[in-house]
DNA sequence: GGTAATTTCTATAACGTTATAGTTTTGCCA
DNA sequence: TGGCAAAACTATAACGTTATAGAAATTACC
């Protein structure tokens, strides 16, 4: 272990100062020509800005966070209820890949089943322990959307709100996804559709089943809707109420379901009743990941690009932050269907 | 949107000297009285604390931090490149759990494939912009833990090193998991083991690859490594790999994958080639999730309880800040298998 | 009752940065 | 050459906290 602290003072971090006596400029100058302030000469920033490197400095992140207020902080604010598999690391390395050269660092504030879903993001607001927030889950009427707007707070969230605010996000079209998904089971001749939506609270859960159900709707399928399980609950959970569902009354021959688990986990409650995906019934479903398709390679997968999302609303926050407009405001992703049999489908109109 | 700033004096955030102002005493009084210091008054420290509580201040991280070098950050490094299924998330969330309730914020640095893996660690420790880091995927000679261990610098780690070097880490006991994998499969009359192991580079693959090794020699069995893919492999590239060495040769009947994706691809390449799981051959894998045993329920499934990780590296790292001894210095996994035939085989002697 | 010891409180400076207002230097033009 | 504007630089204060040394008030002791 190396001797630190006061005893070696030639070893201690590089300031300002240690720049200003270095080349005999103020530290205000030096202060000035590192971030090229136009009534700095050339010539002095040069050298600055050589001693700077030669010295090794690096600004310090408090010293700037307190004068100015900026923290360079970015916080993820994470539910950690549902988590859709590895949707969260997904987003978590595109954002911190948009992150990257940046001054930004990603602090991840993940929120418990027992607290308000809007105690992090007050915290964040009212401590100002960062300079903007990204957002998943959202609700239809959201708290913490709501909140943030109200104090002006820069944000950004993956999925939309039923607010009518006017906010950055980015969302996939999940009732697209609902009528794509109804479409390729009515085209294999399904007539009964039984879907494990997420989440009621989840504004794309909306989505997803206002998309299936009206275009069961417009097909003149049934639509049916598992009322005791969402795609969020346990496998153990879905796969019980599948097959309690399969094993009566006019039993659904198609199945919609929001996530990778669901997926596993209706297939499993199906084949426990003895029937067959692809014969008896066939199966849409949602994912992020690249599993189902060898599960069974018969599942119809919407497969949805998480690492875009968090590469979109991470560079929507800075330009919040930073008060630029955004290079887009919102943006959808197109679902599109790869199926095994018929391909890729796609919903872009 | 609300007007803020300097227009607001009344509704600025709180500070020692509002409270100050507030209760008559010094900001130095006040201070002390917050921290509980022994040399104030219990009257005084009563209404300080009340006028606190009453304006809602809370303690401003950046000055504190300037003033004490203490940063209240914990950061968690990680590797994008192998993201082994959802254990970031599991990790994270676990380790952000064991925060809570602390000072401590949680910053993720992932790296990236194209960096050293050294960067974010000589960054972090450079610039002092955590307290302490937590690192994942160990290495047998690790640049990194070098590095902490040279500066002083408190850490804790998910994985072992071969340095000899005495740090706090949390394990999983793979070399226990490869010998309860090869006594599951011989105990099916298996007798050539292939082995899907982790990327050699990494601390945990020696040690499955050696318990292994070792349990096949010990009991007879042929033992071989797969030596185009690892367990970290994408899945096509270990299918086709397990569905070409299938085909060929003295094939093996029994396999053993380090990874969820692993054990899919293994039996699809298996399949591929008309294999048949249970029947031609039998298959061993870790996993840090409840996948396999829907995919294929043969599968022999040794599970690797990451929160528990998590929990433990969190309380190891801040323990190591505080200069306490933790509760635990290290912590490992002792494996258990879960196998729909025999039940569960513990590790445990 | 006077001094010492103890308890309780406070003034001050400092952490490293930047905004502001101001000073010095240089250049230009009449 | 004098005056003035522009360019280049600097002194100072402040952000909110805490460590330190010391001051004031209280208690203990003989």
């Amino acid at each position: 272990m190396t001797e630190r602290g006061p005893h070696h003072p030639e070893s201690a971090r590089p300031t300002l100062k240690t720049i200003a006596e270095a080349t005999g400029f103020a530290v205000a100058t030096v202060s000035r020509a590192l971030k090229d302030a136009p009534d700095i000469g050339e010539e002095t920033k040069r050298r600055v800005r050589e001693a700077a490197e030669r010295l090794g400095y690096r600004q310090n992140r408090a010293a700037v966070r307190l004068r100015t207020g900026k923290t360079n902080v970015i916080a993820l604010v994470l539910s950690t209820e549902t988590d859709v598999m590895n949707h969260t690391s997904k987003l978590i390395y595109a954002i911190a890949e948009a992150l990257r050269g940046t001054a930004y660092h990603l602090v991840v504030m993940p929120f418990f089943p027992d607290q308000d879903p809007l105690d992090p993001v007050r915290y964040i607001v009212e401590t100002e322990s960062a300079d903007g927030i990204i957002l998943n889950q959202t609700q239809p009427d959201d708290s913490r959307i709501r909140f943030m707007v109200d104090r002006g707070f820069p944000f950004a969230t993956h999925g939309r709100t039923n607010m009518g605010v006017d906010h950055p996000y980015f969302d996939y079209d999940n009732e697209s996804f609902g009528r794509l998904a109804v479409a390729a089971l009515a085209d294999r001749g399904r007539k009964r559709v039984y879907m494990i939506a997420p989440p009621r609270a989840q504004m794309y859960a909306r989505h997803m089943i206002t998309g299936a159900s009206q275009e069961c709707a417009a097909r003149g399928l049934l639509f049916e809707l598992a009322d005791t399980v969402t795609s969020d609950s346990s496998a153990q959970a879905i796969e019980n109420a599948v097959s309690l569902r399969m094993a009566q009354g006019p039993r659904p021959d198609a199945m919609i379901s929001g996530s990778t688990t669901g997926a596993m986990a209706a297939v499993s409650g199906a084949e426990r009743c003895g029937f067959r995906i692809g014969h008896d019934f066939d199966l849409a479903s949602k994912e992020a990941i690249d599993f189902l398709h060898r599960f069974r390679p018969e599942i119809i997968v919407g497969r949805e690009d998480v690492a875009r999302a968090g590469n979109f609303v991470a560079r929507a926050v800075m330009a919040a932050i930073e008060g630029r407009a955004p290079e887009l405001a919102q943006d959808l992703q197109i679902p599109t269907l790869s199926d095994f049999k018929t391909g890729i489908i796609d919903a872009r109109p």
